[in-house]
DNA sequence: GGGCGAAGGACCC
DNA sequence: TTCCAGGGTCCTTCGTAT
């Protein structure tokens, strides 16, 4: 457990000093216990892998980069650099709306959230080591004079179509991540630009907020770019193989977006730090990963990634969840569900949506996360039939612990799979698996 | 032996 | 004082019905 600095702003800060505050205010807690736990899981799996990797023999390995070499072959065909693409990040966001409304707010250190979590926090803020994900009351200690402003989202949901509406000049297929993150691919813009007067070339902003952008031949060197120069800054990768592969060769593998903590230490134990080493040890990544997995490292490695921008509009889930101060007695726990259920209709209907297949979630005080899920035969969006199916996944939940009440300090409902209109056959055809199970090696 | 639902995770913002 | 969120997506594994 420690600070996670792999975030802009956070360069030359006392970390041992904050590792430390962060430390002492999380030991013993039933938080600090189940990470640990959770790491030590990870210490298994990694564990698990290294026996594995002990059981392969030099042979196999080199079968395995010969089979890696053909499937890289084919990555390369897919190289193109016939697309401008785009990743923009608005830096700070919250944290930037709010110093615009309120300017007093700009050159103290501030954060936006709760004293339970942080959204996020302004450059004055970072440089005490707070940052986004963080809880505000570890914040505090970090830095005593931290004011957090609690977050409010219809506002940022409000400035943030404000840009998209300036990003669709650009792209009109540009893709939305999140409120505050955006691909573009302005291909087409470019040539078009080439005719612009001065006056159509300005670029308008929004007042006040910064942005990244990452320019690159595709979307994941995109991302990778935009965090390069922060803040306000922009990063170019030029539309060449050589220029790609010299960006890539020292990246780490944990800047790239889908590799996370814990596929870093796994690949970290196994000599993988950067993507070139994601390439060295191909025959090896190859029998140990999936399919899914290998391929992805492979393309990661060669710096290929998407090139088409687009949306996939149609939501797959929605769902609603409350964190509060324990409770344990039936009545209150189904009193709860209801109240989640109510909650989770309203949101459906605002958006005109049906649920399928109702779930339940659920953490207990020891921050034990489990989730049961039924599903019915129709779409509903009836708050009596959402909680009934609900009730009894909570009630089957509180016999399996029973006689020891079942102590909670979260719940949370969603639901999925709404768009099949009552029970149609959903076609789920993705020739995903016939492709990769050709590139995998037979078992 | 492919499909599918359920449960659990990893990740992202 | 406060004592680690909430909203998503995608992937893997497992059991069992077909």
């Amino acid at each position: 457990m420690a600070l996670n600095d792999n975030k802009a702003g956070m360069g030359n800060l006392d970390k041992e000093r904050i590792n430390k505050v962060i430390y002492e205010m999380s030991k013993g807690s039933k938080y600090y216990e189940n990470e640990q736990r959770k790491e030590e899981q990870v210490k298994a799996k990694i564990a698990a892998q290294h026996k594995q990797i002990q059981s392969f023999d030099a042979r196999e390995i080199e079968k395995s980069e010969l089979q890696a070499d053909a499937m890289l072959a084919a990555i390369e065909e897919m190289r193109d650099f016939s697309r401008t693409i785009v990743h923009i990040d608005m830096d700070a966001f919250y944290a930037a709306v709010e110093m615009r409304d309120n300017p007093s707010l700009k050159n103290i250190p501030m954060a936006v959230g709760g004293s339970a979590m942080l959204s996020t926090s302004n450059y004055e803020a970072r440089r005490f080591g707070v940052r986004a994900a963080m809880p505000g009351f570890i914040a505090k200690k970090l830095c005593p004079d931290l004011v957090i402003v609690p977050t409010n989202f219809d506002k940022y949901r409000q400035v943030s179509k404000d840009v998209k509406e300036i990003l669709l000049q650009y792209d009109p297929n540009m893709c939305p991540m999140s409120l505050d993150e955006a691909y573009l691919d302005i291909t087409q813009h470019l040539a078009e630009r080439k005719n612009f007067d001065a006056e159509q070339k300005t670029f308008r902003t929004a007042d006040g907020e910064q942005r990244m952008f990452g320019i690159a031949p595709n979307m994941m060197l995109a991302k990778v770019c935009s965090d390069f120069n922060k803040p306000n800054g922009q990063y170019l990768i030029p539309f060449n193989r050589q220029a790609v592969m010299d960006f890539v060769k020292d990246l780490p593998v944990r800047k790239v977006c889908g590799i996370g903590r814990v596929s870093c230490s796994m690949l970290g134990a196994m000599g993988v730090v950067t993507c070139s080493d994601l390439f060295r040890k191909r025959g090896l990544l190859l029998k140990l990963y999936s399919a899914i997995s290998f391929n992805y490292f492979l393309r990661v490695s060669a710096g290929v990634g998407s090139t088409s921008v687009q949306r996939g509009d149609d939501r797959k889930s929605m769902s609603t969840e409350r964190t509060f101060a324990e409770i344990n007695r039936p009545a209150e726990l189904f009193a709860k569900c209801y109240e989640l259920c109510e909650a989770l209709v309203e949101d459906l209907k605002k958006e005109n949506l049906k649920g399928k297949t109702i779930t339940l979630k659920i953490k207990t005080i020891k921050y034990i996360v489990r989730t049961k899920a039924h599903s019915l035969l129709n779409a509903t969006q009836d708050v009596q039939l959402l909680y009934s199916t609900a009730r009894d996944l909570l009630r089957t939940e509180i016999r399996l612990c029973s006689p020891e009440p079942l102590r909670l300090r979260l719940m949370g409902k969603s639901r999925g799979e709404q768009k099949l209109p009552f029970g149609a056959v959903k076609p789920k055809t993705d020739g995903r698996h016939t492709l990769l199970n050709y590139f995998k090696s037979p078992k």
